[in-house]
DNA sequence: CCCTGTGAAAAGGTTCACAGCA
DNA sequence: TGCTGTGAACCTTTTCACAGGG
């Protein structure tokens, strides 16, 4: 359908935080927003937030600045969000049903469909109406949901056998939260979000700030 | 104490992957890698891994390979994992409470010593060994447990809040799992992790991919 | 001869200045 | 005049080739 040029990752990166202010913006009332409202609003700089814009068209108007409907419109178009793309959550612990619970993915478009768990006390049963299915299922709930999306949520033991099973049942985008890297074929797209990291990273800093003293 | 010259972002936040690596590679006894095979656990490439390691220092043995135990002596010492940085939870829903029932914090020196949450039925009691106080009792947590690090889990609208008390307590590191962009102080760091943004980066892949056809 | 350490080149992102249209 | 769109400069990060010690 549409077709953009070569979009830098880092600007895609930052497309889902344009939308959501561009949601709120438009849920204030407001009609047109400049580079430079929107750029506070996101925590970018104007011309940044510009040429990102620019590769996904010319949506501004000289002079006053960007319809707020158009391009929240033209972003979610860019992002696919005028597709649903189902999820199944892989291991459904703590973090599995709290993502589950979590109403903001399904009104995103990223309905969580199903989970899959070994645990033979969930299996067969409901949790925030996400149904838990044997692992044994999962190419079969897949097909029959359209599944788009695998999260693996299982413990790190049983991450990268996860990860094989979404593969092998058709799936070709996982985000993963398991602290390990996973291997999975070129054509599959990988996300890792490692919580710890992002507390290792922190604490980086933290040493370099007391080493300084 | 010991100091190294600029760091480059990017390699900061390799350096868990390979701590991790090297963690695993010390349990399965081995005493020396080399850099391609640190590299292929890790997902980077040789000289990439090298470059990254060369920033803190020149540790491996030309001809031989790095040292497991020193390499990842050496890894954590950079991280500040010689310290614990001790963290308070803002928002004490499902998500907080998989954080804090998640295990692998605390071995990494991130140990969960209070939360916070408006709700009073949970004040005063403890979940999986964390202590829940009211928002009104931030600081003086702060001061008591020499508090390093916030996480902030609140629903959207009680995020910005939660960051204003958590900089007023003095504190100058924050995880946020909010989806909207907080305003901090320049001297305090932020990283902030947004679960679906990510899925909408995998969205805008799968719709490009969609396109293609 | 093997594998690390590193300058230099290439690629990827960001910033800037300003051209260009309303 | 005002604000967008964008080539060009700048900076950061990655890649590469190879020098150099064990």
């Amino acid at each position: 359908m549409r077709s953009y040029g070569h979009i830098p990752e880092a600007t895609i990166a930052r497309l889902p935080i344009y939308l959501r202010a561009l949601v709120d913006l438009s849920a204030g009332g407001a009609s047109t927003v400049s580079s430079e409202e929107l750029a506070d609003l996101t925590g970018v700089n104007a011309p940044k937030l510009r040429k990102d814009l620019s590769y996904l068209g010319t949506y501004g108007t000289r002079g006053v600045g960007y319809d707020v409907d158009y391009l929240r419109f033209e972003v979610s178009t860019a992002l696919g969000l005028a597709n649903t793309w189902p999820v199944v959550i892989c291991g459904f612990g703590n973090l599995g049903r709290a993502l589950a619970n979590h109403t903001g993915f399904t009104e995103r478009g990223f309905p969580i469909l199903a989970a899959i768990d070994t645990d033979r006390s969930k299996i067969g049963h409901t949790f925030d109406d996400v149904p838990v299915h044997a692992p044994g299922e999962l190419a079969d709930v897949v097909a029959r949901h359209k599944i788009a999306i695998g999260v693996i949520c299982t413990p790190v033991e049983a991450s990268q056998g996860a990860a094989d099973r979404l593969v092998s049942a058709g799936i070709r985008s996982i985000l993963s939260f398991s602290p390990i890297v996973l291997t999975v074929p070129d054509e599959v797209e990988l996300r890792s979000v490692d919580l710890s990291t992002q507390l290792q990273i922190l604490g980086f800093h933290l040493q370099e700030a007391a080493d300084e003293k």
